[in-house]
RNA sequence: GGGCGCUUAGCUCAGCGGUAGAGCACCUGCCUUACACGCAGGCUGUCACAGGUUCGAAUCCUGUAGCGCCCA
């Protein structure tokens, strides 16, 4: 008593949020355990990036984690959630460079590397402390004492391992790419930091002559003209007639005299636009960089500086800019006589998000790791994850998004692996530059002198790695030209190498030998090795690895791996890992090929991809929109265990979540929706609709408005998983203040009365449901199983037949076992979805009914999180209680239906009569207490002979007939307009049955169990039809 | 240009071969001692369009239109 007088009527999610994640926090309860008793279940983290705060979208991914983890764990399982941060590179660097700049007007040039990693760092903490807290607000139960960061010391060796492995092995190489270059920023910029904008520019016509016939030409058209002194050929379509006899010859070009051929592409040019000629600048256009590989003959000109200045390619015009050598360009042509004509455009211009200053596309130096098959017996990658999915080791769900990740490793395109960044795990390679014509120079054929000075270098690096005790450690590759690289494993590798770097560039273009390395240290380099370099230099490479190098290796590195630490030996491979569909192939398909490189088997059983969060309007949402909502203010307005809930109740198969966003007044707290113009700031001040006060609407304001307060933002899209959360603290209130006197007990569930009966029928069926659908990722269905059970068939009819019992002395210790039985079935249920408020309940029952359950009560353990997951005896499911509950809430609502239609008080009883089978009768007998309440009723007769009132409402089911009296409040009008409408639909449906019994080929070729139960329904469809008419009849 | 998804009640979405469902909104009663974040009841639909398969299609196939995402 007095601890239900203590509990409140609304469920408070802020206490119990405060309550519970503390304890949970020092309870450990994510904490697994390396136990060979238990089965494993690890799902990692998509770990979160420390460059902001988390969205709706981790909102829901973490929470169908948890979900998973929380049931699994109920279920016995050591059920790991490996909680950890990413420091995405170039986002996390681009906005504290930002901020940097935007604050002390300096550069990461400025600052350098040191300094700018250190700052980065500093961000870091921050956030990733926000994230980790954001985390656990939203109840998410990791293994916090395993937290990881892609930087850290444990990540970094599993990335160092991986990449000198891969190095070792031939799979990572150094190559060419276009790049987004920011000449600005000097740096290449990732496809989604530009934008594109119409700008204002020309269209410019010119004509290259032939070679060989100076008075031919060729005429194209360009936007870049600069871009001409870089043009290695001109293309045309291969089934353009116009051109196809010029195919093959050459072409001058006036600027520079070069050469350069005239060929056939068809996936470059068309022939129906322009003059349907090209020029091909492979250095400098995507377009044209395609087509150089599949002509590779044509060759490439790299005409820029990293600044954006012309380089020494452009012979005259180099140290121009580029819109200087633009000018310079057109005006020697039209000077030469090959300028046609110049047209103003708007052409869409890519720029830079960070700097604002237009893209270049830039070749440049990167690392790859090739994905194709090999020949020389090692397996190719693509081909490794590929296999994985096909043979079913992976298993995608929902599997159309196994196609997007076939389709996208077919390519087998190599993995640009390289970004020129300050943060990230720095490349471990070391560039030397070989003297290749050192033993020409002493009379050696040049090829030989290079083969040999590879040699030597190999010897050489070898044996002063073998005297410095890294023998191990090192790997080189100087299959190419003058360029040698060789990579450090570890970091006495790494050391050494800067020593001897540190050492020989000082002496380059020297006789001397090393000063570093005392003569009778062994690591003293033999003098071949210092005639290789000696004329070169020997660099630490400056970019770092692609962030997504070190996430790929993330289900594996987080546990410890190259070590063999036991919890990779037990939770490795993971089993699910839940994820975003655009991140698929950056990130899905590298994890597995990692991991079957690293380990030979794949990181996770399981992938399921999660619908997106949209805003109301279908768009997605962004800080920019101002269409965003901060999990955190959702919390704080619904509580954790709504937004949990929501999110889960969101997720299904094929849709996308919309989440219609409001602005709160920040005066009467009403929800004022927002509006597609509001967004992008396009308002600045709105009225609100109730308290007619004005606020500024929620967006991405750089300050504070002193006029007005800025509105926060929710969605009502959570206010039904705050009403469940509700509606189920009450009922476990309810039962509270009713289990005075209560006593556990051994039940024969086979004696309890049909009504008992009944709700562990559906308990146990809506239990197994709802397992089978967390094991098959049916998320909403989990969500909708366990409330339609809690609200529409606990609720709304058990509790409420319960009440009566719960008077009657006799009943009642039943009533209460039962009713505790089945909270305490609900509240498992539901802890993985809402676990504050199972946590609350749990608690509250503990007290009350600490020992409890059916057949069998035993003392329910200290939380609900370790609870075990409910199963229920197969016996329990029983049709023939269901059908008969059915029957009886048929009559109820009838009568309820006559009662609201007539609108007779709740007080005035009703008399009903229901015509019907003595069986029937004698089973609506046994639930007559619970109809009279239910339905309000005084009399209430049953069976074959039972009287047909004179005036009456008539309702007609499947097996009874029933009349509610109406003497004294029957309005025959209305009567004879429902029955009428009744009539209508019955016969109708009637018609339709009939319509399908005398098609021959339905009766021949339908199941003959459906034309059988269709013949049966066209007779009790007939029996109604005639009972309502008779019944319409007498009300004439 | 290629691929994928979506189009069902006013709104947000389930259903995915055998008489169209939920929540919210709306209407009518109710502060009935668990809950007004509630209770009882009601209203609301050519299941985008056009063909086809089938005894039977919202459900399977093909095409069209619109919307959205991914890849180039």
């Amino acid at each position: 008593m007095s601890l239900a007088d203590a509990l409140p009527k609304h469920y408070d999610p802020k206490a119990a949020q405060e309550k519970y994640l503390d304890r949970w926090d020092n309870e450990q309860v994510g904490h697994a355990d390396v136990d060979p008793s238990k089965k494993p279940f690890t799902i990692v983290i998509p770990p979160p990036n420390v460059t902001g705060a988390l969205h709706m979208g981790h909102a829901l991914n973490n929470t169908l984690q948890d979900v998973l983890i929380r049931w699994r764990r109920m279920q016995g399982r050591s059920a790991l959630y490996m909680p950890g941060t990413d420091h995405a590179g170039i986002a996390t660097q681009a906005v504290v460079e930002k901020l940097i700049f935007s604050q002390e007007k300096k550069t990461r040039h400025d600052l350098g590397r040191e300094k700018l990693i250190e700052r980065i760092w500093e961000w870091k903490a921050k956030y990733e402390a926000r994230i980790l807290g954001q985390l656990k607000r939203l109840g998410c139960s990791c293994d916090w004492g395993r937290t990881r960061f892609t930087l850290d010391d444990v990540c970094s060796k599993a990335v160092r391992e991986t990449f000198f492995k891969m190095f070792r092995d031939g799979y990572i190489y150094r190559g060419k790419r276009l790049v987004n270059w920011d000449t600005q920023l000097q740096t290449s910029v990732a496809d989604d930091e530009t934008y594109v904008e119409d700008t204002p520019g020309g269209f410019w016509t010119f004509k290259y002559p032939l070679a060989d016939a100076p008075d031919t030409f060729i005429r194209f058209s360009t936007t870049r003209p600069e871009t001409m002194l870089g043009d290695t050929a001109v293309c045309v379509h291969p089934s353009d007639a116009r051109y196809k006899s010029l195919i093959g010859k050459k072409l001058r070009i006036p600027l520079n005299g070069r050469e350069i051929p005239i060929i056939a592409d068809g996936l470059l040019a068309d022939p129906e636009l322009g003059t349907g000629c090209v020029k091909v600048t492979p250095a400098h256009d995507p377009n044209d960089y395609a087509c150089w590989t599949r002509n590779p003959h044509i060759g490439m000109i790299n005409i820029l500086n990293p600044d954006g200045t012309i380089n020494a390619e452009g012979g005259e015009f180099a140290g121009l800019d580029r819109a200087a050598a633009r000018e310079a360009v057109v005006a020697k042509m039209e000077a030469l006589g090959f300028f046609e004509g110049r047209e103003d455009r708007m052409i869409p211009l890519k720029y830079s998000d960070r700097s604002k200053s237009p893209i270049e596309p830039f070749l440049s130096d990167q690392w790859f790791v090739k994905m194709a098959d090999r020949d020389d017996g090692k397996p190719g990658l693509a081909q490794m994850a590929m296999d994985a999915v096909t043979a079913g080791k992976v298993k995608i769900t929902p599997d159309r998004y196994a196609k997007s990740y076939l389709d996208w490793l077919t390519e087998k395109r190599d993995w640009c692996i390289s970004r020129q960044l300050y943060w990230g795990h720095r490349i471990p390679v070391w560039h030397f530059t070989l003297d290749l014509l050192h033993h020409a120079r002493n009379g050696m054929h040049e090829n030989e002198s290079e083969t040999r000075v590879h040699q030597e270098f190999r010897e050489a690096l070898a044996a002063f790695a073998k005297a410095a005790g890294i023998g191990d450690e090192i790997a080189v590759h100087c299959d190419e030209g003058a360029k040698a690289f060789v990579c450090a494993k570890t970091h006495r590798a790494e050391s050494e190498l800067e020593q001897f770097c540190k050492v020989n560039n000082n002496r380059v273009n020297t006789d001397q030998p090393p000063v570093y390395y005392a003569d009778n240290d062994p690591r003293k380099a033999p003098s071949d090795l210092i005639w290789a370099i000696r004329h070169g230099d020997c660099i630490r490479d400056e970019d770092v690895l692609d962030t997504w190098f070190s996430s790929a290796l993330w289900p594996h590195s987080t546990l410890g791996w190259p070590e063999k630490t036991p919890e990779l030996e037990y939770f490795y491979p993971t089993n699910v890992l839940i994820t975003s569909r655009d991140i698929i192939t950056l990130w899905v398909a590298r994890m597995v090929l990692t991991g079957l490189y690293n380990l030979g088997e794949v990181p996770f059983d399981d992938v399921y991809i999660h619908p997106k969060i949209l805003d109301g309007f279908g768009e997605s949402m962004s800080k920019s929109k101002g269409n965003g909502v901060d999990p955190l203010d959702i919390i704080d307005r619904y509580g954790t265990d709504a937004l949990r809930f929501t999110m889960v109740h969101m997720t299904t198969e094929t849709q996308d979540a919309r989440l219609p966003v409001a602005n709160v007044c920040p005066h009467c707290d009403v929800l004022v929706p927002v509006k597609q113009e509001h967004m992008y700031m396009r308002t600045k001040k709105l009225a609100c609709p109730a308290c007619k006060k004005p606020f500024r609407p929620g967006g991405p304001w750089p300050t504070d408005d002193p006029e007005l307060p800025t509105a926060k933002q929710a969605s009502e899209k959570f206010e039904p998983g705050r009403n469940f959360a509700n509606k189920l603290w009450n009922a476990s209130r309810f039962l509270l203040l009713n289990l005075e006197g209560y006593s556990p007990a051994a039940v024969d569930v086979a004696m309890l009365p049909v009504e008992d009966r009944w709700i562990l029928s559906r308990l146990a069926a809506v239990t197994n449901e709802v397992t089978g659908h967390l094991e098959a990722f049916r998320f909403s269905e989990v969500a909708r199983l366990i409330y339609d059970f809690t609200w529409s068939e606990f609720c709304d009819w058990y509790v409420e037949m319960s009440k009566g019992r719960l008077k009657d002395d006799a009943a009642r210790p039943t009533a209460q076992r039962v009713l505790a039985t089945v909270l305490d079935g609900i509240v498992r249920l539901v802890q993985p979805v809402m676990p504050f408020l199972a946590e609350s309940i749990w608690e509250a029952l503990a007290t009350a009914a600490p020992v409890r359950g059916m057949p069998t009560p035993t003392a329910a353990g200290p939380s609900a999180v370790t609870a075990p997951w409910p199963t229920w005896p197969a016996e329990w499911i029983d049709n023939s209680t269901e059908t008969r509950i059915s029957r009886m809430q048929d009559l109820v609502r009838f009568v309820r239906e006559v009662r609201n239609r007539y609108q007779v008080d709740l007080k005035a009883a009703l008399d009903v009569s229901v015509k019907c089978s003595a069986t029937v009768a004698a089973e609506l007998q046994a639930l007559e207490p619970f109809i009279r309440s239910l339905a309000g009723i005084g009399t209430c007769t049953f069976g074959p002979d039972a009287p047909k009132p004179a005036q009456k409402a008539s309702h007609v089911a499947g097996d009874y007939e029933a009349f509610v009296s109406l003497v004294g409040l029957i309005d025959p009008a209305k009567e004879v307009d429902r029955l009428t409408k009744q009539i209508a639909e019955k016969t109708k449906f009637l018609a339709a049955t009939k319509a399908k019994l005398s098609n021959e080929s339905f009766v021949s070729r339908a199941p003959a169990e459906l034309v059988a139960q269709q013949r049966e329904q066209v007779a009790v469809l007939e029996a109604q039809i005639a009972a309502l008419s008779a019944n319409l009849e007498e009300l004439r």
